[in-house]
DNA sequence: TAGATTTGACCGAA
DNA sequence: TTCGGTCAAATCTA
């Protein structure tokens, strides 16, 4: 069956990510064991670049390979119908008109205290072209698409969607790499993606993201604590469980990951990025503002030309927030 | 004035 | 027929 065919490419697509993966860890390894010596800043950049590259042929691959959106059919043994629970993000098939564009949600929780105005600042620009009541929905979703689709063809696009039950939640669902001129200077939106590792370099590659940041963040004064957990479209709930506390174990020692803001549907707020676990000490006050219908821009201080744009940009923008899933 | 946002209309999939 | 997604004209803003 045709079921067949798409199962060996993406057997071989695995392969080569697998094969760009492992080489960025290596790179990645380097750059670690670089960090205590007296090493050069250029050696360490030079390091940094190649982590880059192996994480840009990676996620070009998944970009035109179409294959994303079949990740992992097989993962929900019995799956649930759609439902609500937005706070339970598991890997689940979307089914998207556009079968060949790679999507993928994230949801980003907002808490006080950091300011930010761009919408949804992960380092893209965006251009808001529709926004539409939804059935069931309190809010309304907007819709954005690249601002160089016209100039660049770039066909991103994203969607972003409040929770019901959670007006601090957002949930984004992103749709399509860009290639336009800010793929290369900001990285893929792609956030990290482990395609069934086993979970010695899953967590390899884990710790590669974190040794990035570990490297990198300092050179921000944020006040925003982000927490993450990250949702593979793999086949193995072990695995996903794993990632998620990995990568939660990870956050506490990295401390600040970003922020970001949004501002889109309802109110007015100021976020940074909490995991679920931590949303209720982190008090969500939301700023609301007199109108909600504005929908004015609450996010600031998140410099979308921050480092962790190319390795970390895809990584750090786009997924250390509140939940990823792919689809 | 150019670029971004808003919003009603339109279209396609289910 | 309904609903989600997109289009495009009108409007806003810097």
């Amino acid at each position: 069956m045709e079921r067949n065919s798409n199962g060996r490419e993406w057997e071989k697509m695995k392969k080569e990510l697998n094969e760009l993966m492992t080489e960025g860890r290596d790179y990645a390894h380097q750059l670690k064991s670089q960090l205590g010596s007296t090493s050069s800043q250029e050696s360490r950049e030079h390091l940094a670049k190649k982590i880059l590259e192996s994480y840009h042929k990676s996620l070009t691959i998944m970009n035109y390979s179409g294959e994303l959106d079949q990740v992992s059919p097989h993962s929900h043994g019995g799956g649930s119908p759609k439902s609500d629970d937005s706070d339970h993000q598991e890997p689940h098939i979307i089914q998207s008109s556009k079968k060949s564009m790679p999507r993928w949600t994230q949801k980003v929780r907002i808490a006080p205290g950091v300011v930010i105005d761009r919408a949804l600042d992960d380092g893209f620009s965006w251009r808001k072209y529709g926004q539409k009541d939804i059935l069931g929905a309190k809010f309304p979703r907007g819709y954005h698409r690249c601002t160089y689709r016209k100039s660049q063809g770039c066909e991103a696009t994203k969607q972003v969607q409040r929770s019901n039950e959670d007006p601090v939640l957002f949930e984004i669902i992103y749709r399509g790499i860009h290639s336009c001129s800010q793929a290369s200077a900001v990285g893929s939106t792609i956030p990290v993606q482990v395609l069934e590792p086993n979970q010695a370099q899953e967590q390899e590659n884990l710790e590669i993201m974190t040794t990035s940041l570990d490297t990198s963040h300092h050179n921000y004064n944020h006040q925003a604590h982000l927490h993450q957990s990250l949702h593979y479209p793999l086949p193995s709930t072990q695995n996903l469980e794993s990632n998620n506390v990995l990568l939660q174990q990870k956050d506490h020692n990295i401390g600040f990951l970003g922020s970001t803001s949004y501002s889109d549907l309802g109110t007015n707020v100021n976020y940074h990025f909490l995991a679920p676990h931590d949303a209720g000490s982190a008090s969500h006050s939301t700023i609301n503002s007199p109108t909600t219908a504005g929908l004015e821009s609450p996010f600031e201080s998140f410099s979308p030309n921050h480092p962790f744009g190319g390795f970390g940009g895809s990584i750090l923008n786009s997924s250390l927030r509140d939940g990823i899933k792919f689809t």
